[in-house]
DNA sequence: TGGAAACTTAAGCAAGTCTTAAGTAAAACT
DNA sequence: AGTTTTACTTAAGACTTGCTTAAGTTTCCA
């Protein structure tokens, strides 16, 4: 069982890994960012115990970009009490769970037990919501205040890519390779077509996406 | 009380069944597949302890053989292995609990006594019921308000499937896996005729199979 | 080895989705 | 303001997907 370990503090670091390498998980840590995100893509790791606050490259990034990447570790978010707590809940967008700093090394254990069992199901990641807009990605719908709206494929993968990477902008180029793999390619017209049928089925239903015209650039959805 | 240990490491089986003797349980061990399955057929033992890795013969298959030949030993099932549809694939093929390792001796203690304690044949969550369809994993059937519908193994297992992971999107490939195993591939247009199949039996039976299709994704189960 | 049951494949049809293109609107630049 | 560029909208036709049925093919038993 693999585990990866990205926290700051060298202290807490040490002793989680002797703790858990102690119960018999196989553990690397590391106490960089970008290390981190390096070795979360490339080593197979079932689950990561994470540090919001990161040199290099901050915690969120690290997680939001492991999850556009499809990879299905688990994560296991560390925050200090002082990070305000909208901020932390944000980040709960992805992550399977969350201890508050300080906390002792028996709840950790009863935690990563918790989600090995838990196994595929995830909690926090399964529904992104912004204004009254909830996205389901397990079922593939979104909602506008209870009210569901049928999205095509195409429709749904584009406003699942720009929900579940706010705050950066994705041009029609990067949409398309989103909605179609890197050999094939949908026209920059085509993703218009989309996105304006999305708009509209939302604006009917009394809604309105999100998602921001980059004029030049692409588009974005800007989390507060 | 009669127990029997089927784990491939030496060790971890030592410390099982010094364990769980110490606790009271008259235990056997083995660590190889194929003697396990000739022990669990002779041996009438009220509860195994199934590793999924095993030499000669894997955990799922000897857990097959054993649900067919009707050995109602109740079955729990310990696995290292990292994917989900391994967990989902050795529950649905009659395992009555299920650990990841690693996991702490008193975990698997309180399993067992719970185990123990449903005692039974039949327990509730063998059979799922959805409007006025009850399908029983444990006799692979399903009834339309007491009506038995033959199904096919494989229309069978599109329906367990889906009924027992609920308001999850599955898709036509995912269900080959289910079917099939990794190593063997469904096609879609396979899928789609048995399902249609499926569809018909229930709908002659008057009723109806409560499995959608989301078009461009998959199919879906959605429970209240 | 023969026959039944189950599985896969193919083809036709219906329905849904995608792309394109032409027209309209909005922003940016001069 | 006028021009140009960029983005949005719409609708029609092309394309894709899913369902169904029926005809092959395989598998499993007796």
């Amino acid at each position: 069982m693999k585990l990866l370990i990205i926290e700051d503090s060298a202290s807490l670091r040490r002793s989680l890994r002797i703790g858990l390498a102690n119960l018999g998980f196989a553990v690397d840590d590391t106490g960089d960012g970008a290390q981190g995100l390096s070795m979360a893509m490339t080593g197979g790791y079932e689950l990561i115990i994470l540090d919001i606050m990161l040199p290099s490259i901050d915690g969120i990034t690290l997680l939001q970009t492991i999850r556009t990447k499809q990879l299905d570790s688990k994560v296991l978010i560390l925050s200090a009490k002082q990070e305000p707590e909208d901020r932390v809940l944000g980040l709960l967008t992805g992550a399977d769970d969350y201890l508050t700093k300080p906390f002792s090394f028996d709840e950790l254990h009863a935690r990563l037990l918790n989600l090995m069992r838990r196994g595929g199901l995830k909690m926090m990641s399964d529904i992104i919501t912004i204004d009254n807009l909830a996205l389901n990605l397990q079922l593939k719908l979104l909602k506008v205040a209870d009210n569901v709206i049928d999205l095509t494929p195409n429709e749904y993968k584009i406003v699942e890519c720009l929900f579940s990477n706010q705050n950066k902008v994705f041009s029609a180029e990067k949409l398309s390779t989103y909605l179609a793999g890197q050999y094939d390619l949908i026209s920059k017209n085509s993703i218009e077509a989309h996105l304006s049928s999305a708009r509209k089925k939302v604006r009917v239903a009394g809604g309105e996406l999100p998602i921001q015209t980059k004029r030049g650039f692409g588009y974005i959805v800007q989390g507060q």
